[in-house]
RNA sequence: GGGGGGUUUCCCGAGCGGUCAAAGGGGUCAGACUGUAAAUCUGAUGGCUUAGCCUUCGCAGGUUCGAAUCCUGCACCCCCCA
């Protein structure tokens, strides 16, 4: 059996352990069962939901069993865990569309047939007809307030003026807690792995477990995914979220993402995200050039969440469009580069007689806001079509400017792209 | 309840009767350099039919040839006393 440990501790992926001594070894005593919690807060995954998924993957690759738990029951709470503030509750329809569009997610990422097949649970198969007196009796009573009172989450939120934190969600640990031990009890589950934030509750659940049990049950946190700059990873420079799903990132903008990576963070990247071994990971840091750490943790990114077909699409689109003039292309090859693009409809009566101004082309793309903007970055050489940098403000566009048959690519700046299309 | 201070363009923050679309910083955008980086440098940053015009300085009125600047009322915020 692979030494699991070793590898994360290489990697940086050990933030703390309940038992740096012990767990080790019994990790390498032979096959664990462990798990991993996801919070149903949106319908899809995220990059920041990656880093616990190829966790697990380690753990799967190495032989052990993974358990994948989504929250449907503890999604319905919130866990205050790294929360300022009290959150709003979810309806009941939007988790119960998150919890299966997550389900499908995790598909790609764990392997659930095979020999040593993942497991999926969702926590309010079980808690659902848990009634609250029995809740209170069989769990509640182990919890000390003053423990509960001392755990981070909790105390964070009292000392902070004006935030608080309401029963509920103060008591978000017992139902965290209790999952451990209900996936002790019939899965055999004895360790649980999550980020930093979530030591206080990995510990609840062990607390628990002890005493309700008499078991000894293990927990792993991972680092929290900060940046050089102390900034949470997972946003594109425009500050949206790098998804996993293709409808809500394309393969395109993930591709762009890891290739965006800062110098300072690439290394930890590889090394957080990637299952290229030791040796691979060192000799791509060590080469001459050091674009190829970008690349190739785009590659590994992009192949592992989109696939090979995906990466494929991604790199073309990169290729070409950081690249020269764009001519000689046809609508099919433009709108399947484009694919990610975003793309407005005009009338091809546009491009007749006096043709379009630049100032319309650029607002209508979505590229600008008005036509003041339009003028600033054309005057500053930033407003490009097809390319091909745009003159003046005066200039008009005709069907002389088409790429293909019906396709105008219009570019502000350095990667800012739109298309029109004209019927 | 009494007294004082504040509310400025995306944010912070100057301005205290005309030279104010409003200093400075941050952010953002664009350009140069580069590695589709970082750092650095340059420029831009209300709108428009752009040598000009129009709308902005908490809200509503007023004084004045002219108001972000003065007066009145209202709203919200902060501080001190009770």
């Amino acid at each position: 059996m692979p030494d699991i440990f070793a590898d994360l501790k290489w990697r940086g992926l050990i933030h703390q352990t309940t038992d740096d001594e012990n767990l080790p070894k019994w990790l390498a005593a032979g096959q664990r069962t462990l798990y991993a919690g996801f919070d149903p807060t949106a319908t899809s995954l995220h990059v920041g939901h990656l880093l616990p998924l190829v966790y697990l993957r380690r753990f799967q690759l190495a032989g052990h069993k993974v358990i994948a738990l989504v929250g449907g029951a503890t999604g319905m709470i919130g866990d205050p865990s790294g929360k300022s503030e009290e959150r709003n509750l979810l309806s009941r329809e939007v988790l119960e569309a998150n919890v299966v569009g997550i389900r499908q997610q995790m598909e790609g990422y764990l392997d659930f047939g095979g020999e040593n097949p993942a497991i999926l649970l969702n926590n309010y198969d079980w808690m659902r007809d848990y009634t609250y007196l029995e809740f209170l009796r069989d769990v509640g009573k182990h919890f000390p307030v003053n423990v509960m009172m001392a755990k981070d989450s909790v105390r964070s939120r009292l000392e902070r003026e004006g935030a608080g934190i309401s029963y509920s969600e103060f008591s978000y640990m017992l139902l965290q807690a209790y999952d451990f031990v209900y996936l002790n009890r019939n899965y055999g589950c004895e360790l649980q792995i999550g980020g930093s934030d979530q030591w206080g509750n990995i510990t609840a659940g062990i607390d628990l477990a002890r005493r309700m049990h008499g078991v000894q049950l293990y927990g792993i946190t991972c680092p929290l995914l900060l940046d050089s700059t102390g900034k949470k990873m997972g946003k594109t420079a425009s500050g949206d979220t790098v998804w996993l799903s293709p409808e809500r990132t394309s393969p395109y903008k993930f591709y762009q993402y890891w290739i965006n990576i800062a110098d300072a963070d690439v290394s930890k990247c590889l090394r957080f995200f990637t299952l290229l071994s030791h040796e691979e990971i060192e000799a791509i840091e060590q080469a001459e050039d050091p674009r190829v750490r970008q690349r190739r943790l785009a590659e590994e990114m992009t192949r592992l969440v989109h696939g090979e077909a995906g990466l494929q699409r991604a790199q073309l689109a990169s290729e070409i469009l950081f690249g020269r003039e764009i001519s000689g292309l046809s609508d099919a090859e433009l709108n399947e580069i484009f694919a990610d693009v975003p793309s407005q409809t005009l009338p091809k009566s546009a491009l007749e007689g006096e043709g379009l101004s630049v100032a319309e082309a650029f607002t209508a793309s979505g590229l600008a806001k008005s036509n003041s903007e339009v003028r600033r970055t054309v005057e500053q050489g930033g407003a490009y079509v097809n390319n091909r940098r745009v003159p003046g403000f005066d200039y008009q566009l005709t069907a002389q400017d088409l790429a293909s048959e019906t396709v105008m690519v219009l570019r502000s700046g350095k990667k800012k792209y739109a298309l029109l299309r004209f019927v």
